[in-house]
RNA sequence: GCCCCCGUAGCUCAAUGGACAGAGCAGCAGCCUUCUAAGCUGUUGGUUGCGCGUUCGAAUCGCGCCGGGGGUACCA
C-alpha cells in the first residue's frame, strides 16, 4: 500500500539525513500507538545519539531533529498532517485514501487475503505423531492443532507444505494390547466409536499389567513371538493396526487435519539397526554387545561437558530405540522430498533427544541437518501443575471433551436460534465447540505449558474462538440483511469521503495488521499471533457494530461501511481457517 | 551437579528495545421497541520474582540470585 508515496517519503528523508549527517538506517517506521490514529510514527533517538552535532542530552535533541525533518519533508502526498512529539515524527495517513485502499485491497484477493501465492522447495512439518494401539486426549490436541496451524500459516506465508506424521506402531505398549486383546477379547471386531474401544482395551492391558507380574511376563513372552517374527502375531498386529489408524482417521476428519506422508515406526527399524552397524564401521559409535549398548558418546567426541550426553543407539541386546529410527527416518525426509526445511513438532521434553540426533547426523557429514528444526512446545498438564497420566486416570479424552463441549454449544445454539433446523444447530453447535477446544492449544506461546481445566474449555464467552465467530456471525448477518435489501457492497468502491469514527479508523487499522502478521508467524512459528489477531480484531468489529449503524445509514456512508464489513468478514474468515477453526454464518 | 524453559493485575494470558505495561475471567455498576446481548459501556486491581549492568530509552538484552517445571546411558 502507498508504494508511490513511500517512495517520496523516502527520497525526502534520505536527503535530509545526508545533508545533516545522520544514519538513515536508523530511521524505523513503525504504527502509531494510539488508538483511533492512523499513521507512521518514527523515534529520532537513535539518529541523535549518533548526531556528531549534538550538545544538549539525546531526548531534546531527538525532539530538535523531529521538528527539522518535519519542516523538511513539507507536504507529503498521502499524508494530511505530521507533529513532532517527544522525539518522535508522527505522520497522519490521508483518511480517506488509506480507507479506501486498504479495503479496496481486502475485496479485491478476499479470502485469498493476506496470503502469498507459493514458490520453491517444500517444508515438511512432522507433527501428530500418535501410538497406535492407544488413545489420543488432550495432550495429544495441542500437537495436532499447533501442527496443522503451523502447515497453513506456512503456506499463506508463501511456502509449500508436505504435512508428515510419523506413527508409533511398535513397541511394548502395542503388544501389552495385543495380547490382552487375543486373551480377553479374541475374535471381537471394532463398534463404530473405533477409538473409544481400543482406548478401553489399552487401559484394560495397563491395568493387568502394573498390577500383575505374571501378566507382565505373559506380555514379554508374547513380545519375544513378535521379535522371533510370529506370523500369526504379526498378522493380529497388522489388522488391529489398521483398526487403530481408521480410528486416527476419524479424529483428523473431525479436527479437519490430514496428512501427505504418514511415517511408521517399523518401516524406519531395520534401516536404523543397519545404520547403527555402519556406525560401528566408520568409528563413531562404540559397540558394546552383548554386556553394554550401542553409544555415541557426544561429549567425548566433541570436547563438551554434559551437553550433548550419551547417546544410545541400539540395546545391549541389539534391540531398537527411539534413537535408533530417528536418523533414517530423518534422511528419508530428505531423500523424498527436496526439502528448504524439515520441521519436527514434538514436546519440550524430547529436546536432547532432537539435539542429540542432529548432531550424529552432522558428525556423519550429512549436509542437510542443518535444515532440521525441533519446535519444542510445552505439554498440557491439568490444574495445580499436573501432568496427566493414563496409569492415574487423569488423562482427558479427546472425544469426552469434544462430546461435552458439543453438548454444552447445542444447548446454547437451540435458545438462540430456536428457528434453524436441527441439521444446522448440529453443525454450529460442532463449529463452536471445536472452535472452542482448538483456541487455548494455540493462543499461547509455545513455550509455555497449557493448562486444561474443563470450566474455561467450555466458557464461550470472552476471549475465545466463539467470541471471533460471533463477530463473522455478526458481519454475515449485515451483509445477509444487504442482499435482501438489494446492496451490494462488494460491487461498489468505498470512497469513505464522510468524516470516519474512531471505531472505523481502528477496524481499518486492524485489516491492514494481517499480511505482514502472516510473514511474521511464519518466520517466528509463532501461531499465537495470529490467535491474538483475531481476538483483536473481532473485538474493533464489536466496538464498530455497537457504534456505527449500518444498514440505517445515509446512503453513501452505508456504502462504505458495507464495504468495510464485508472486508471484515473476509479478514475474520481469513485468520480462522488459518486457525483451523471454522466459521458460521450464524449462530 | 550440568543443560533447557517459565516467572507481568486475585486467576489465565498479551505487549518487532520506544510514547500512558494491555486484554479476558472473577468482583462491582449499567445497556436488548435500532444490523443476533456468545455482545457493549463504566469501575476495582501493577515496585513486570529480586539485584546489578548495557542503552538516549528495558517487561524485553547481559550477568548473578530466588522460585517453579522439564531433561540428563539401554522409555518415547
Amino acid at each position: 500500500m502507498f508504494e508511490e508515496e513511500n517512495q517520496t517519503l523516502n527520497q525526502r528523508v534520505l536527503a535530509f539525513c545526508n545533508a545533516h549527517g545522520l544514519p538513515v538506517e536508523k530511521l524505523m517506521w513503525r504504527k502509531i500507538p494510539f488508538s483511533g490514529e492512523w499513521g507512521m510514527a518514527a523515534p529520532l533517538f537513535p539518529l541523535a545519539a549518533e548526531d556528531p552535532q549534538r550538545s544538549g542530552p539525546v531526548p531534546q535533541h531527538a525532539q530538535t531533529l523531529a521538528v527539522a525533518l518535519k519542516e523538511a519533508l513539507g507536504e507529503l502526498p498521502g499524508f494530511s498532517r505530521s507533529e513532532a512529539v517527544k522525539g518522535y515524527l508522527n505522520l497522519y495517513y490521508e483518511t480517506s485514501q488509506y480507507a479506501q485502499e486498504a479495503v479496496n485491497l481486502v475485496l479485491e484477493t478476499g479470502e485469498n487475503y493476506g496470503s502469498q501465492a507459493q514458490t520453491g522447495d517444500p517444508v515438511m512439518v512432522e507433527y501428530s505423531n500418535v501410538n497406535t494401539h492407544k488413545p489420543i486426549h488432550v495432550g495429544h490436541l495441542r500437537n495436532v492443532i499447533l501442527g496443522g496451524t503451523i502447515c497453513r500459516i506456512l503456506e499463506a506465508s508463501g511456502k509449500p507444505v508436505v504435512r508428515a506424521n510419523y506413527i508409533g506402531d511398535i513397541g511394548l505398549h502395542v503388544m501389552k494390547w495385543l495380547y490382552t486383546y487375543q486373551r480377553f477379547h479374541a475374535g471381537e471386531e471394532p463398534p463404530q466409536d473405533i477409538m473409544r474401544w481400543m482406548s478401553d482395551i489399552y487401559t484394560e492391558a495397563e491395568r493387568y499389567f502394573s498390577e500383575d507380574p505374571e501378566y507382565e511376563a505373559a506380555v514379554r513372552a508374547y513380545f519375544n513371538r513378535w521379535d522371533a517374527g510370529d506370523a500369526e502375531v504379526k498378522a493380529l498386529w497388522e489388522k488391529t493396526r489398521t483398526w487403530s489408524m481408521d480410528g486416527f482417521m476419524q479424529t483428523y476428519a473431525l479436527l479437519d487435519e490430514h496428512f501427505d506422508r504418514i511415517y511408521f515406526e517399523s518401516e524406519v527399524e531395520e534401516p536404523g539397526k543397519e545404520l547403527v552397524e555402519e556406525l560401528v564401521k566408520s568409528g563413531l559409535a562404540e559397540d558394546g554387545r552383548p554386556e553394554n549398548p550401542v553409544i555415541i558418546d557426544l561429549d567425548k567426541m566433541l570436547g563438551t561437558k554434559e551437553e550433548y550426553r550419551v547417546v544410545v543407539l541400539l540395546r545391549s541386546d541389539g534391540t531398537s530405540l527411539y534413537s535408533t529410527k530417528e536418523l533414517p527416518l530423518a534422511m528419508l525426509k530428505f531423500k523424498e522430498y527436496p526439502l528448504e526445511l524439515s520441521i519436527y513438532v514434538v514436546d519440550v521434553r524430547q529436546t536432547l533427544h532432537f539435539k542429540q540426533a542432529q548432531k550424529i547426523l552432522e558428525l556423519m557429514d550429512y549436509a542437510p541437518a542443518s535444515r532440521m528444526k525441533h519446535l519444542a512446545y510445552e505439554i498440557v498438564n491439568l490444574p495445580g501443575n499436573v501432568t496427566m497420566s493414563s496409569r492415574d486416570g487423569t488423562v482427558v479424552l479427546l472425544d469426552d471433551l469434544v462430546r461435552e463441549a458439543c453438548t454444552r454449544a447445542q444447548a446454547i445454539v437451540e435458545e438462540k436460534n430456536p428457528d434453524l433446523c436441527e441439521h444446522e444447530r448440529g453443525e454450529i453447535a460442532m463449529a463452536v465447540a471445536l472452535g472452542a477446544i482448538k483456541y487455548p492449544m494455540i493462543s499461547r506461546e509455545t513455550t509455555k505449558v497449557v493448562t486444561f481445566d474443563w470450566e474455561s474449555a467450555l466458557d464461550f464467552n470472552g476471549q475465545s474462538a466463539p467470541y471471533i465467530q460471533y463477530a463473522h456471525v455478526r458481519a454475515n448477518s449485515i451483509l445477509r440483511k444487504a442482499g435482501e435489501m438489494k446492496y451490494q457492497a462488494s460491487s461498489m468502491a468505498a470512497k469513505f469521503s464522510y468524516p470516519l469514527e474512531i471505531a472505523e479508523v481502528n477496524l481499518v487499522e486492524k485489516l491492514t495488521e494481517l499480511p505482514d502478521l502472516i510473514q511474521r508467524a511464519a518466520a517466528e512459528l509463532k501461531p499465537s499471533l495470529l490467535t491474538t489477531y483475531g481476538y483483536e480484531l473481532a473485538k474493533s468489529f464489536n466496538d464498530f457494530y455497537n457504534s456505527c449503524p449500518v444498514l440505517n445509514a445515509e446512503p453513501a456512508q452505508r456504502n462504505d461501511r458495507l464495504a468495510l464489513v464485508s472486508a471484515t468478514r473476509f479478514a475474520l474468515g481469513n485468520t480462522l481457517k488459518l486457525l483451523g477453526i471454522q466459521a458460521p454464518d450464524a449462530m
